[in-house]
RNA sequence: GGGAUCUUAGCUCAGCUGGGAGAGCACCUGCCUUACAAGCAGGGGGUCACAGGUUCGAGCCCUGUAGGUCCCACCA
């Protein structure tokens, strides 16, 4: 057998690992009829993308519930791929051309997709390799792309099936414009902001000269396309004015008071000035009263040339100079400082200017319903649930979804137009001819938001909408993971598209996680310079690590904090398995040992461990099975590094170093099977490691990660022999508490006594025994049933049905033994107080649960023993 | 304004369906015991934010209060 390193270095074995799965096609999925299917499909990262922490949990997650899956015999696919994230791309392309000194006009439409696949090609494949530093199992066999044939045929598909049902539709709306990017973007697109801003009071003159109406705007460069000022129709103040006009100053443009219930009497004065063009509530206001629409502003946000003074300044500058003419004026009343929302453009964060614009819209309301009805009834769950109120609110607030760009990069729209005669037609074909005027009809130039694709990805990539195999057997897929903050981008979407498309939830489970933040609990972000780079953990630390520490201390759906410190623990219990392995195989025989034969001769420390282990393996499989990751890998954990490393290995020692113990093989053996069901259990957060232990340790078998998950079996359930051990080690515990408290020098071993009245007691004892000079220090042990022989002043301890006495004979000061003796008993006395109160509560007694009494009636009569052993010795030291 | 969530040891956080408060790190005391000093053994440290309520019994369920975080919202 091979020998392992002193110490575990990742480094040696992560690739070479990795690339080993990938020879064999360990990650490899296919539809197998006598396999349960288990699906995953990756949140495609963006091609522009570099791994962040947010990936690295989300894909451990994802990793972590596909090799368990694995493992249990299920068909696990993870599909992996990429999402062509058409703003953010096309923003990268765009700058990088700039300081080229290019414009995308300069290289037109097929010019610049060109560059953008070249780009892709370029940049494309850093995520992937990023993805398997971190030792994602998925199928990369079947990686997709968002913009490939089959993800075009799809989204081609559904805009036609959505456009001819009339849930698509085109309209002139107010939009989300980003100036910067120059694209309409969605609602949910749009991040608000608070900012510290302006109330301009303006005043406008009557226009029959009667007098003046006071207003205030945060925007007063906007008065340009003002239509009309509108007060509420129950506000008294106004009443006389409505339907009269007022001039707007600056332009002098008459223009209409209407009253609308839009506008709230106790804000401001009670009078707001309507710009269609320019905000969504005065749009809607606009559409009430029939009010003209002026749009005063061009694509990059300045004003337009039918105002000469200002055409070609910007919104602020614009801003400026009006307030100076409105003060010149006489309109100007006061300013005031006033903070409000802001709506940013979430790539870029420039101002989003609300723009009146041509643009395709999806229907929601329909599409909205069957989605939320299938949260509720159950068909897909959130974990944590109480996410589904996120979902909820979202889909029961839900506006129509503007999904056209004004991008090259991306799905460009299947409409086409006849520049003839101005007829349309949506069809999945390249090219369209006029079925009017017979002319080749030119082709919508806008693209589809990037989401509009990345919802149809949970079918789409399993070859919708043609009637796969794929389809039928992997869809709906089984569990999604993914941030909260991307339930109203994707999830929710996917929901409706799934449903819409396929007739079926798209998968069974959303498991939600939170952010992960740097240790001051900031977001990490690129301009704070905060942010950890996954890869750079990897290297010092481990893949490994780094998947124990993001999966580990925080519950489902919690934001998590990063800390270097906790890396290094996670590190160090790599470490730990490592050495554990490391020392067992330095003790196999040559020849090894076949796990298929299990020794006649366990002893009750084999059978306590193995017991403990077979009791893991239901808990850890229960909680993987219920999503909770931490928990489980926390008990893993525990098992590992407490029973198996500081207890058991330490208990078999012994009989590992005399060659004639004739349960040698027998400790080899539990060694051996116990470090390998941990090891699987370990393996989907640790693949490496234990894929390197594995395989060491069993030459014949091909990888740990498609060998057999453990699972609870009744052969290896041993109570008895469980809570035997479970006293020794109690006894234990205490002996070494005591000598630590005793100032006794590890070096000096003592003799120990065990005396119990009690014959079982005796016989635990009699078989753990040769535990107490390992693990407790002692020079011998006596087992008797009475106190003959042991001297009056030596040390004790109780335990139930039993008192250990060591004597340390010249170390021992009396005082301060009889002062531990009595801390003891004044301990007994409080849980006999409390015991004794609830047994004595009669309601306790009569409504409790029989078992919850019987535990406490336990209770009462071990510590009422302990309690008279304990005042025996103190009355004995004292004489 | 609405909603969600959080408040537990010095720090960061667990604590599943109510039945004697846990981990990691940090701290203190001993140990180079031949797998591991990236280790071993022992230890100190908590009115579970606050106030009520339900219950035989509340960190956990209910109500309210205070503070923090996040999301949503048309108040110009």
């Amino acid at each position: 057998m091979k020998e392992l390193e002193k110490n575990y270095n990742p480094a040696d074995i992560e690739d070479r690992l990795y690339s080993k799965w990938q020879e064999k096609k360990f990650f490899h999925a296919e539809v197998n009829r006598s396999k349960k299917p288990f699906t995953i499909v990756m949140p495609p990262p963006n091609i522009t993308g570099q791994l962040h922490m947010g990936h690295a949990l989300d894909n451990t997650m994802q990793d972590i519930l596909i090799r368990f899956k694995r493992m249990q015999g299920y068909e696990a696919l993870w599909l992996p791929g990429t999402d062509h994230a058409s703003i953010a791309t096309e923003a990268k392309i765009v700058e990088k051309m700039r300081e080229e000194g290019i414009s995308k006009e300069d290289i037109g439409r097929d010019g610049f997709l060109e560059r953008a696949w070249d780009w892709k090609k370029q940049y494309g494949g850093r995520i992937v390799s990023q993805l398997k530093k971190i030792g994602s199992s998925c199928d990369w066999d079947r990686e997709r792309f968002t913009m490939d044939e089959g993800c075009n045929e799809a989204v081609k598909e559904v805009f036609v099936n959505l456009y001819n049902k009339g849930q698509i539709y085109k309209g002139e709306r107010i939009i989300n414009w980003c100036p910067h990017c120059l694209t309409s973007i969605s609602d949910a697109e749009v991040e608000y902001e608070d900012q510290a801003g302006k109330f301009w009071h303006l005043r406008y003159k009557l226009a029959d000269g009667s007098g003046y109406v006071e207003l205030a705007t945060t925007r007063p460069e906007t008065l340009l396309g003002d239509t009309a000022i509108a007060v509420n129709p129950n506000d008294d103040r106004y009443k006389d004015i409505i339907g009269k006009t007022v001039i707007l100053p600056i332009v002098g443009r008459e223009i209409p008071v209407v009253a609308d219930d839009y506008v709230g009497i106790d804000f401001g004065t009670g009078v707001v000035k309507i710009t269609p063009a320019h905000d969504p509530n005065d749009f809607e206001v606009g559409l009430r009263h029939n009010l003209p629409i002026i749009n005063v502003m061009t694509d990059d946000a300045k004003i337009t040339e039918d105002y000469p003074k200002y055409a070609g300044m910007d919104r602020y500058e614009a801003r400026k100079a009006i307030v100076e003419d409105l003060e010149a004026e006489g309109a100007l009343v006061k300013i005031e400082d006033h903070d409000h929302n802001v709506g940013t453009c979430y790539r870029c964060h420039t101002t989003i200017e609300p723009r009146v614009s041509k643009q395709w819209f999806v229907k929601m309301e329909e599409l909205a319903k069957p989605a939320i009805d299938a949260v509720k009834n159950g068909d897909t769950k959130f974990v944590p649930g109480y996410f589904d109120k996120t979902y909820f609110h979202w889909l029961e607030n839900i506006r129509d979804w503007c999904i056209s760009r004004q991008l090259w990069w991306g799905h460009q729209i299947p409409a086409f137009y006849c520049d003839d005669c101005g007829e349309m037609v949506v069809t999945k074909d390249n090219k369209a001819v006029c079925p009017k005027c017979g002319k080749e009809m030119r082709q919508d130039p806008d693209t589809l938001d990037t989401w509009f694709s990345s919802a149809l990805w949970p079918f789409s990539t399993l070859g919708w909408p043609h009637d796969t195999e794929e389809m039928n057997y992997f869809y709906p897929t089984s569990t999604l993971v993914t941030g909260y903050d991307i339930i109203p981008f994707w999830v929710m979407r996917m929901m409706f598209s799934g449903l819409e498309h396929t007739g079926k939830v798209p998968f069974d489970t959303v498991l939600i996680h939170g952010l992960v933040r740097d240790s001051q609990g900031r977001k990490m972000s690129k301009s704070l310079g905060n942010g950890i780079d996954p890869l750079e953990v990897i290297d010092k630390y481990g893949a490994d690590a780094l998947r124990f520490t993001l999966i580990t201390g925080n519950a489902p759906g919690n934001d998590m904090r990063f800390y270097w410190e906790r890396v290094e623990a996670s590190r160090n219990f790599a470490n730990k398995v490592w050495n554990a392995s490391r020392f067992i195989m330095m003790n196999m025989p040559e020849e090894g040992i076949d796990l298929n034969k299990k020794p006649s001769n366990l002893t009750d420390a084999d059978k306590w461990i193995l017991s403990k282990v077979n009791t893991l393996a239901k808990d850890v499989t229960d909680n993987l099975d219920k999503y909770e990751l931490g928990i489980a890998a926390d008990k893993i954990y525990e098992f590992i590094w407490e029973e198996f490393c500081d207890w058991y290995i330490e208990m078999v020692k012994p009989r590992l170093y005399n060659d004639e113990d004739e349960t040698m093989s027998a400790a080899l053996w539990t060694l051996k099977k116990v470090l390998i069901d941990a090891l699987k259990m370990l393996h989907p957060y640790m693949p490496f490691v234990t894929e390197e232990i594995f395989c060491t340790l069993q030459e014949n078998e091909d990888s740990i990660m498609i060998s057999n998950w453990p699972e609870f079996t009744g052969e290896f359930a041993f109570a008895a022999e469980e809570k035997a051990v479970e006293t020794i080690k109690e006894a234990v515990r205490l002996i070494r508490n005591t000598r630590a408290e005793m100032n006794v020098k590890p070096s000096k071993k003592a003799k120990v006594f065990v005396v119990s009245e009690d014959e079982d007691t005796r016989s635990i004892f009699e078989n753990g025994k040769v535990f107490f000079a390992t693990l407790g220090s002692a020079s011998e042990v006596v087992i008797q049933n009475d106190k003959s022989g042991i001297d009056d002043d030596a040390v004790s301890v109780v335990i139930p049905k039993a008192v250990i006495y060591m004597p340390f004979a010249e170390l021992v000061d009396i005082e301060k033994e009889i002062e531990r003796l009595e801390k003891e008993v004044a301990r007994l006395e409080k849980e006999l107080a409390r015991v004794n109160g609830m047994l004595s509560n009669e309601k306790f007694v009569s409504k409790a649960p029989e078992k919850k009494i019987n535990e406490e009636k336990e209770k009462q009569a071990k510590y009422t023993q302990m309690m008279e052993q304990v005042k025996a010795q103190l009355a004995n030291l004292k004489k």
